[in-house]
DNA sequence: GTGGATTTGTAACAAATCGTACAGTAGACT
DNA sequence: AGTCTACTGTACGATTTGTTACAAATCCAC
C-alpha cells in the first residue's frame, strides 16, 4: 500500500502541520523509508511527536508502524530485477524466460556510464588482449570479430598460446577477460599476471564474488542462465557487442575508415555473393 | 555506487562467511538498506560483529556507513518510476527491443517438431561438420564447443582450411551450416560441395530466400538484430545452445558419460579453481 | 476579553541498535 | 604433533532513536 492511499483517507483530520508532513512524504517516500523520525521532523520543519502523531493519525502504532509499511511496499520495486532471473542453478526453470531475462538483464546492467568505463580503456589501449573461460568463449569470439573490424592490434588469446601471446603486454595495453563461476585457472592467473604488469583490465565475469572483479579496473556483473546440460553465452556475446558498439562510436572516423577498408576488400575479393539471392534453387 | 562495485575490489579479502554475506546482500539489497545488523545476520547465519567487520572491510567506518551508501544510490531510483524509465538507456533502446525481441524469435522459431528435425541428424552423423559466415561465427563456436562436449567427432571449419577439412567427408556425416543476408561465398559453394557429397545439410540461416534454405534438409530462419554497426550474433548462439541441449538429450547416456570423463579430466588436470577462494590475499 | 479546546514544542524516558573487547575454535604450516 | 595465525561468536557498553508526559501557544466562541 503507497503513502497516498494511506494519507487519502483520513486527509480531512489533519492539522496543518500534519499536512505539511504529507505533502513532504508524498514527494519523496525515501524520507520516511530511510530517514528517522528527528530527519523527517528537521525536513518539515518541525518536532519529532508530530511526526509520530502523524503516523498514529494514519492508523499505526507509532512511526516504526509506518516505516514498515512503506519500506515493505518499496522492497518490492526494489527486488525485482535481480530476484526475478535469480541463479539457474535451482529449478529446471523454463529455459526460454531464463534467457530471455539474462539478456535484457545485460542491457540493465550496461548503462550508459558503465559501458564508457568499460569501451574507453578498449578504444585507448595500443593493444588489446581478449582471454577467456569455458562457456564464456562466444562471447570472446564476438568481442574479437568485432573489435577487429574496427580497430587494429586485438588479440584473442588461445588457451595453449598464453604465455607467448602475452610477453609483449605493459601498461599501454587493455585486457579483456571473460570468465565465470567455475573460473578457469588459467584464465585468472593470466589476468594476475597481466595487472601485475600495469595492463588495464577489462572484466566480463559473474558478480563481485568473482576473482576477476578484484582485479580489473572496471567489470561487469552478468547473469548466465542454463540451456540444457551447458551455460549459456548469449548474455556474453550480447555484451562483448555492445561494447564492440560503444568503442565503434569513441573511435569514431577512425573506425569507420576501418570499416571501409574492410568493405572494400572484401569487395574486391568477391568474399560476399552477390546481393541477389539465387531463386531457383532445386532440392 | 552499487553493493556490487563496493565489494568486487576487495573480495579476494573476504573470508568465508563475509562472502556469505555479500552473497545475500547482493541477492536482495534491501536487507542492508531497510534492515538492521541483527536482522542481516539471522538471514545469513551469523553473528552481528561479522556484519560490522563485513562493512569495515568495505572501507566503511561501520555497519551505518555502508547503509548509508546504499540508501543513497537506492533513493535515486525510488523517487519515481516515470523518471527512472526516460532517463537511462537513450541510444540503447531500440537495440535493447530488437536484440530481445529477436532472441524470443527463435523460441518461436525452434519449436519442438523443428527443434528434432535440426538435432536428430546432428546426433546421428558419424562426423559433424560446422561452417559458418561472417557474423555468425559467434554461433558456430557455441555449436562446436557444445557438441564437442557430448560427441566425438565435431569439426568447426575455419575458411581457410575448408578444402583440407571436409574432403573425407561422405553421406554419413551431417554439416551444419550459419550464413545471413550477405551470404559469404565460401560458405554456400562449401554447403554445395557437401550436400553433392550426400552430406546432409542443416542450415540456420534468415529465411526461405536463402541460398542455404534450399540445399538443407532441415534449416531455421532467425531474425538478425544490429547492434551499432554490426549484426548481433545473439540468435545464432541461442539457436546453437538449444540444438546442444536437444542433441544432448538424444544422445542421452552416451552424451552423459563424455560429460562425465570430461569433468573428470577437468578435474585431474585441475583446470579449475577451487570453489574456496583465498582467504590470505596480500597487496 | 476570558474560557476552553486544540495544536504544537520541550524535555525526559525507555528501547533498541551499533560497535568493541575478549575468548574460543578451527585450520595451516613447521 | 605442536604452535601460531586467523576466523567467528558471546557479552557488554555507549550511542542513537522512538515514544510519551507535560507545558506553552494558538485559535475560536461566547
Amino acid at each position: 500500500m503507497s503513502i497516498e492511499d494511506l494519507i487519502a483517507p483520513v486527509n480531512d483530520r489533519l492539522t496543518p502541520t500534519e499536512r505539511r508532513i504529507a505533502r513532504a512524504v508524498t514527494d519523496d517516500p525515501s524520507l520516511v523509508a530511510f530517514g528517522t523520525v528527528t530527519d523527517l521532523a528537521e525536513r518539515v520543519g518541525t518536532s519529532p511527536p508530530s511526526i509520530v502523531r502523524f503516523a498514529s493519525k494514519l492508523g499505526f502504532e507509532g512511526f516504526r508502524g509506518l516505516q514498515h509499511e512503506i519500506r515493505n511496499g518499496l522492497s518490492e520495486r526494489l527486488i525485482r530485477p535481480s530476484v526475478r532471473i535469480r541463479r539457474p542453478h535451482g529449478s529446471m526453470a523454463p529455459t526460454r524466460q531464463s534467457v530471455t531475462d539474462a539478456v535484457d538483464a545485460v542491457f540493465e546492467a550496461l548503462d550508459e556510464k558503465r559501458l564508457t568505463a568499460l569501451a574507453t580503456p578498449i578504444a585507448e589501449a595500443r593493444n588489446v588482449w581478449i582471454l577467456s573461460g569455458e562457456t564464456s568463449r562466444a562471447g570472446a569470439h564476438a568481442l574479437s570479430s568485432g573489435l577487429s573490424m574496427i580497430r587494429p592490434h586485438v588479440t584473442l588469446v588461445e588457451d595453449h598460446t598464453t604465455g607467448r601471446n602475452l610477453s609483449g603486454a605493459d601498461a599501454t595495453d587493455t585486457a579483456v577477460i571473460f570468465d565465470f563461476e567455475r573460473y578457469r585457472r588459467s584464465s585468472i592467473t593470466a589476468a594476475r599476471t597481466l595487472a601485475d604488469l600495469g595492463v588495464a583490465i577489462v572484466a566480463i565475469t559473474d558478480g563481485p564474488l568473482s576473482p576477476l572483479a578484484s582485479l580489473a579496473q572496471t567489470w561487469c556483473g552478468l547473469t548466465i542462465p542454463a540451456v540444457g546440460p551447458f551455460d549459456s553465452s548469449a548474455p556474453t556475446v550480447v555484451a562483448a557487442e555492445m561494447i564492440v558498439a560503444r568503442v565503434a562510436r569513441e573511435l569514431g572516423d577512425s573506425a569507420r575508415e576501418r570499416i571501409d577498408q574492410l568493405e572494400a576488400l572484401w569487395e574486391a575479393t568477391g568474399t560476399f555473393l552477390t546481393y541477389r539471392p539465387r531463386t531457383n534453387g532445386h532440392a
